[in-house]
DNA sequence: GTCTATATGCAGATAGAC
DNA sequence: GTCTATCTGCATATAGAC
């Protein structure tokens, strides 16, 4: 009798921390590592609880895996802007949208948590403190300083501006919206006030 | 020998109450309710960890307290507005530096835990849905709309942008500020741009 | 009144059955 | 591979010593 496909298996398998994943990130990022127990993951990915360390050997070790990839992800969406048509006010309000949407809402919380709780893993901490908060809002200067030629910004340190726009961002992001069905509560208009004209 | 002044021990019952009181409040505030371990609070007050449980017979009990206060400092702050001269976009700015003052700052923080988390008690939420938040913002609408009259805010619900501002003030104060100095990290006049002119 | 020592309960992690 | 049952450790809360 030959041997099962090996590869059907790991793929299998991987389908199974995906699966984990999506719903640990889900809890994770709406009750913080302390207040997500593993049963409500499990509950949540619909296995038992005790499957979940036959993926993951610890709660710690999940929620830093989701760490990576969100790091990942929001550096592949700063990047992104680079290669981006339109105008720097347009360019901006895009990766506002992006962040906001709750796809990748989940991940930016996940962050935003190692960045401001002492309750996560040291780990998790090394991993965003790899890609410098502040180099990710570097990359968008030149479009800043581009839109202030333009008139489309207001004056002042570009740095310090993106910096208070990105934190009322997240800080707004850590608040529950109440959109039940799916209609953005937030209009990014009038966030974009903070740095407009 | 004649009885001690009852009233001077129970003086100094309230004292012992008050301190553990500032210290839960400084805890509760950055760490969350589930964050904080009772050995923190006693630490921070410079007791033991079972004193503790002689002043509140539990930590539920002793946060539900802190919510109880916050809300009464809170609806204050809201309605001294009323006879507080200055115009209307100097009212906004002194109740938002108040807010954001160091002393009042954790009360908030404290609130919009109870708003935002399900892991406080059901006490907590009801003490805070008892002053419905809208209904502080409600005592600002006719000072917003005077102020939209002199041309000092911008056009729109009243009560939206309200709403709005005070979403991205409470967000914020979620946020570490670095202000390691006492400097204030925070541009109040950038922060009104949300609703001015 | 305050501290140290102990009991209880819950959640992380493991072992063993199927 | 998955589930249920169990071990272990930590934090809340209590009891007892000073």
């Amino acid at each position: 009798m030959p041997p099962l496909n090996e590869q059907q298996l790991d793929q299998n398998r991987e389908e199974r921390r995906e699966q984990i994943k999506r719903a640990a990130l889900k809890v994770f990022a709406k009750r913080g590592i302390i207040g997500t127990k593993i049963s409500m993951i499990a509950r949540e990915a619909g296995i038992s609880q005790g499957l979940t360390y036959r993926y993951y050997h610890s709660k710690d070790e999940l929620f830093i895996d989701l760490v990576k990839d969100a790091m990942e992800e929001t550096a592949e969406a700063f990047a992104s802007l680079e290669n981006m048509s339109g105008s720097p006010v347009e360019k901006i309000k895009d990766l506002t949208k992006k962040m906001l949407d709750t796809s990748n809402k989940h991940s930016f919380m996940l962050i935003q948590q190692v960045q401001t709780s002492d309750e996560v893993p040291n780990k998790a901490k090394e991993i965003v403190r790899q890609y410098p908060i502040p180099s990710f809002i570097e990359q968008l200067i030149p479009v800043f300083k581009k839109g202030q030629a333009m008139g489309e910004f207001c004056t002042g340190d570009p740095a310090k501006l993106l910096m208070l726009y990105f934190s009322v961002l997240s800080g707004l992001m850590l608040l529950p919206n109440k959109d039940e069905e799916g209609h953005q509560v937030l209009d990014v208009d009038i966030l974009m006030k903070l740095i407009r004209e």
